[in-house]
Order: structure tokens, then sequence, then C-alpha cells
DNA sequence: ATTTAATTTAAATTATATTTCAAATTTTCT
DNA sequence: AGAAAATTTGAAATATAATTTAAATTAAAT
């Protein structure tokens, strides 16, 4: 029973990206559902180039344009956010997901996902202390793995 | 006499870019010149066309074109660090500094440098509890001025 | 001083992300 | 269903950072 309650609460709090469109009255074409759809099931941060291509598999009629024109639009209605991690192309996340940082193996090649909570309270104090209210940050470690004996 | 020898041994410390160049043997133009200086005495995260206009008050004959080969020769060269922020264009600075971190006014563009200790004790700390010795970081804060009335 | 090899210039080219266009299609409204 | 408006497609166009090219210049070596 509380299980329940509990579910429906979940089910309240977290819209979809559908949800969202409807709400927000974007018109919903078969291609934005379909993009809406991977973006929810996603949770890396593709660039354009690779929704295409994920788009493309379960609708291959999509275009590119569509695309680059659909991110815009999530991303004005704050359906998505743009990330610029500096290698040229605008790379996208959802917007509900919840912040992490990343940690790169530099072996390896491998990320892994963090979330500290004291660093992300230093970031704000440090940027206060500066004069600036915080509205993003970007955080790699690279490191290589400790061996064990 | 101590100020004098730490001022001699500060100077057989830090090398000036020209140095560093004659040591790798990087054949010394006018344009190189004008460029290693500029480095030296910049403090800021200039782009190339900002290295271009400032390289041009000094020598108007330099071309871009150098600008874009000699921060690439000094990069490969480790004299510059390249740095990419996420507007799209490369920003090189002196890869003599001392290690900072960047707080990025979304509003300006303005760069502003920091170091926290805390911040890179945790850093360390983080990459430890992940099973990883930390090698390296990057760590931007984007941010907004805070009014004051 | 002369020679050789590297470098520079200015313009053209490349590379690549993003936007735009006209025509066709699809969605929404009545 | 039918009409109006918005959206999509595929290709072309745009924007812009960075690189390359050929001819001219310059640095370094002899």
């Amino acid at each position: 029973m509380r299980i329940a309650i509990l579910k429906l609460i979940e089910a309240i709090m977290s819209q979809t990206i559908l949800d969202q469109c409807e709400i927000k009255g974007l018109r919903m074409t078969n291609q934005r559902r379909v993009i809406a759809e991977i973006i929810e099931n996603t949770f890396d941060h593709p660039d354009v180039e690779e929704l295409y291509n994920r788009a493309s598999a379960i609708d291959d009629s999509i275009s590119i344009a569509t695309v680059y024109r659909t991110v815009k639009l999530f991303e004005e209605s704050g359906i998505l956010d743009k990330l610029e991690f500096g290698d040229g192309r605008a790379r996208y996340e959802n917007a509900d997901r919840e912040h992490h940082d990343h940690l790169i193996d530099i072996n390896s090649g491998k990320v892994i996902e963090f979330v500290d909570n004291e660093i992300e309270k230093l970031q704000e104090l440090i940027a206060l202390r500066l004069g600036y209210e915080l509205r993003g940050h970007k955080l790699e470690l690279y490191g290589v793995p400790i061996k064990k004996k």
C-alpha cells in the first residue's frame, strides 16, 4: 500500500518529456516523439549527430535538420540542457537528470560518474567569494587506478 | 645578500619563452618573438584573433596564419597551454603559469582565475575513494555577477 | 656574403557545425 | 473530412575556425 502511494507520487513528480511538451503546447510530431523517447532513456551526452543516428535507427525518415530544430526547441523549452565540452559540438542531456561529474581513467578511457556534495557546496562558495552566483560548472578528474596487492 | 641569492634562483628557474624556444632549437623570427613577448606578459586567455590583434599592434605585418601556426608550434613545444571553453575558439595561456582553475562570467565571457586548496584536496580524496590516483583535473565554474545595491 | 632551408604572407581552401529554403507532408482545428 | 497552419525533408547555403598553398622573404649556416 505504501509502495503504491510512493509509486503514485513518483508518477506525478516525474513528468515524461512528452508530458512536458504537452504542457508547453508543442505540436507533437512523430519525429519529436522519437527524439523525446531517446532523450528520456539516455544517460550520456549525445551530440546532434549521435542523436540523429539513434533516431534514424527508430525512424529512418528523420532528417538531421529536424534533429537540430528539435534540440533547439527542446532546449528553449527547458526540456534539454545544452552542454559544451570544448570539442566544437553541442551535446545534450535530459534537463531532468541529476547532476554529476566525471572521472576519466587515463589508462583505459573509462568514464566514471560521481557526485560529491561537499565539492558542490565548495564551488558555490568559491563563486560567491569571487562575487558570482554559480550557474553551472564542469569538473573532470583524470586519474589512474590504484593497484591493489 | 639572501635576497640576491633568491633573485638569482628565481632568474635561473624562470625561463622566458624565448629561452625555451632557444633550448628547443626553434628558429626565431621576429613574428615569433613578438608573440612570445605577448604571451610572456599576458595574464588572461586570449584566443587567436585576440593574439593577432595584440601582435598587429606591435608589428602590423604579422598575418593571422602565422599566429595560428605559432600557437600550434608553441603548444606542441609545451610553451603554451590550449584551453577550450565552450565557445568554439581555442584560447591560450603561458604553460609556465602556476596551476589555477577558471570561473567564467557567462554574461560577459570574462575569465577569472582562482586557486582553492580545499577543493584541490577534495578532488584527490574523491579520486581516491573511487580507487584512483589523481593525475590532473579540469574545473570551470560558470556564473553571473551578483548585483550589488 | 652567399646559399639553403625554413618561415611568412595573403588568399584560397578545408572542415565542420548549424541554418535556411522550397516543396511535400503532417498535425490540429472546426 | 476539409482547410489552415506548422513541420519535415533533402539539399543547398551559411558561418566560422583552422589549415594549406605558392610566391616572397628571412634566418641560419658556411
